[in-house]
Formats: structure tokens, sequence, C-alpha cells
DNA sequence: TCAAAAGTGTTCTTAGTACACCCATGT
DNA sequence: ACATGGGTGTACTAAGAACACTTTTGA
């Protein structure tokens, strides 16, 4: 309450960024083989401290930046863990940051040395609350992506609806019915069919569709809700 | 990502609370106005910095009932605002906390001097971003309240079938058909009717009901959802 | 010609919406 | 006896769920 500012003790203030990503039907998680102490040889979100001269998501930005190259990534904050001992080291809060990445056309992605993805099925430990940090991130993905067009952004620009479908089954873990869920996707009239089709999955191919985001975001302002189905 | 802890700026961090509060039918705002520097004689969310010893919700909680007296009130974390320049008197990050009062069974809650709740639809101006808080955690009590029972925390423990309608109406400004919201609500069935009848606003006296909150948990797990009606 | 993925329609079931009157009681 | 808010049921409509076969084409 009382903001005397000069005699308040200042804190260290922390990003760390769960990275999901989406290529070959998995889902995907960035971390990274720490190679100096503390945690030397464990697995870490990738993170940085706050500097004075940006915000908690520009700090996001960078680091993520910084690691793979990347720019324009959806990101969001997610929570800000701040219980007192998360980090024996010292006080020190972390704002998580939580972004989106699809990998399909992003193949001249950097990846450094002790960087890597791993499957969201098989992750290995991570030091401190990092574990409590991907599984609300997970939590999040799924509850945002039943109201929100954010699967979209693990896709690339141009996308098949079978693809999407498996996206949604991989984020859900569960099957749904290619004619239900083409039929609700279609009635939403948000998506752009394309002339051409993607012949990589099969010898039919499928019609490459491209998501309308202007038409999405006038009807989103009159109350509109992207939703696919009841979980 | 370089933890070399020693060489890092710390950063003033605080906590301000975005507390609402229901009473006669009415959605308020608490909030107080500055009796020192800075903002002297400006409306402000109650906040505090964060001391060495507590997290976010310890420190939000500290402050609401060092104001207010109250305890056990319910409080989850909205968002956190690191603008670089959102308080030009030094870089300051703040932890948005989202609480809800009911009102009508806190009669004995101390009112400090310069504190007040304030009608929703008729806000002070609020110093620096608070404002933007404000409307972020109206969206946040409109989006979870279409999905959880948070309502309730805005009720007192015992209530009426026509007392949550009204809270409904006023939490998204939109009236309800009487026979359906009671009609979805009681299939939920999560309420438990007791003998009782609550007889303040009408002769004949409408039903009190308590939540289930044993029930509700049990029935969450297994993937149910608290959904009163399509917004 | 066949294997493999893409694409398509109908019926049934469930949930939501719209709507108007009687009930209980204190004054 | 009447004014006031509490309580109830039914018919219609829309959305979701279940379900199986045809199409295209490269190898």
């Amino acid at each position: 309450m009382d903001k005397n500012y000069k005699y308040v003790e200042k804190i260290l203030v922390a990003v760390d960024c769960i990275i999901f990503g989406y290529g070959n039907g998995v889902l995907k998680l960035l971390a990274f083989k720490r190679a100096i102490t503390p945690f030397k040889g464990e697995w870490s979100l990738i993170g940085s401290f706050i500097t004075s001269n940006e915000s908690a998501e520009e700090a996001g930005k960078r680091v993520l930046y910084e690691i793979t190259g990347l720019n324009h990534i959806y990101m969001e904050e997610l929570k800000t863990y701040t219980k007192v001992d998360r980090d024996p080291g010292a006080r020190c809060i972390s704002i998580g940051q939580f972004a989106l990445v699809g990998l399909e056309d992003k193949k001249d992605m950097m990846v450094m040395n002790g960087v890597e993805w791993h499957s969201i099925a098989n992750l290995p430990d991570l030091v401190l609350d990092h574990h409590q940090m991907v599984t609300d991130a997970l939590l999040r993905l799924r509850n945002k992506a039943q109201f929100y067009p954010i699967g979209l952004e693990l896709l690339p620009k141009q996308f098949t609806i079978p693809q999407l479908q498996t996206l949604y089954e991989e984020i859900f873990q569960k099957k749904f019915d290619v004619r239900n869920f083409r039929k609700k996707l279609l009635s939403l009239n948000i998506l752009i069919q394309l002339e051409e089709k993607d012949k990589t999955t099969s010898k039919k191919g499928a019609f490459l569709y491209e998501f309308d985001y202007l038409k999405y975001k006038k009807l989103k302002d009159k109350g509109f809700k992207f939703s696919l189905f009841k979980i």
C-alpha cells in the first residue's frame, strides 16, 4: 500500500517460456540442457531475467529469438510463479510465457547446442517448478483451443482439414468423427478453400485451406465463438 | 538464460487487488483514495509491494486483510502487468490479484478511512493502469462464471434461486428466463435445498439453497462443467 | 486393380429456447 | 381482496452425435 519506493526490497524477475511446437503429428516442448551451474546438465525451459527496458512478453520474445532465430511467434502470459522457495538459489519470481510454434514451415529454424524438442508424451524431468509450468500450459492450450482458433498457430499457414483434425486429436487426446468434424468446421465459415491440394499424405490429395483472420475478428467482435465441439 | 544471479538487476514487484463485491443487487469494486504521494487524492486499487517472505497471493490476501479485516476470500491471479513505463515513479511490475467478496453476510466488515465500494457501472478514474486491470478482471469474471460456480463466491452461503439469477443478470448484463434458468440450474444437481425460506424479499418467501461443493468437485474431476447457458 | 487417405448425408438424440399462468402470503 | 414476488410445464427448434460408403489416384 505504502508506495514509499525507496525502502522496498526489489526482487529478481525472470520469464520462462513454455514453447509448444507441432510437427510430424506430434506435440512437442522446447527445452534446453543447462551447460552451467546452477542445475548443470538438467533440462530447463528457456528463460531469462527481465531487464529494465523490456516487458515480460518482450523478454520472452527476445529469448525465443536468441535461441531459435524465430520471430512473430504466438505468445501470451500464462501465470506468474511466486512461491517464496521456488528457486533455492535466490528469491526469484518467474513469469511463465506460453508460446506456440508451427514446425512444418519452419525447417530453417536454428537449433542451438543443448536445445531440443521433446515429445509431450515423453518429457524429461525439468528443473525447479518448470514441470508445473508445462502442466499449466497444457491445460491452457486445451482450454483455449476449445474457444479460440489458437490451434492454427501450430499449423502452417496453408493446411488441410485432416491435418487440423489430427492436431486437435493430439491436443485433446481424443478421436473425432471425420464427418462431424468437417461439417462443424466448415459451418463456421472462416476457412478459405484454395485451389491446390496437398498430396504429401495421400494419392488423392487433400484441399488446402487458409484461415480467414479478418472475418474471424469481425465475427468475434459480434460475440461469435470459435468452438468445434463439446469436450 | 544465464542465471548468474549476482549481476542481474532486481525489480520492484507489487500486487494490486481487483476486489469485486456484490450487495443489494449491485456489483462493486473496492478502491481507496490515496492520502499520500504519489497520486495523492486519486483512486487506486488496493495493493502492496511483495516482501521477501510471501508469495503474490499471500501478499494479496495480506493487504485485503489489513484493509477490510476479511479472511478466507476467493482470490486468483489475474495477470501480471509489466510494461516498462506503467509506473512513472519507478520500474515496477504488478501482479493483479482477482478477488470476490459476498457483501450480504459480511456486514461486520471493516471500512477504513478512504476505502470505498464503487458501483461497477459508475467507477471513478483510477491511477496508473488500474482501470485496465479492472477491465481485464471483469472479463475474467464473465468468462469464468460461464463454466465455474465462481459466482457463488459473491453470494452468502445460503441463497435463493432468484438471488442467483439476479447476480448472473448483473454480471452478464443480460436477462434470463426464470423457468429456463431454474430448470438448467437444478438439472445440474449440485444444489441442496434447505427447509427454510428467505422472506426478506417477498411475502411468499423463496427457498434457500446451499451449493454442494463436495459433489461438484467429484463431478468436476469426471469432466463435468458448471455451465448455465450459452452467452 | 488395389491400397490408402479424402470426402460426403441422413437419422436420432439431446439441449436450448420461447412462452403464460397459478401459488403463497403479508398487509 | 389484492399486490408482490415465487414457482411451474410444454411444445418447438437447433445443435450434437452416431453411423458406412464412394471417390481419387499413384504405384
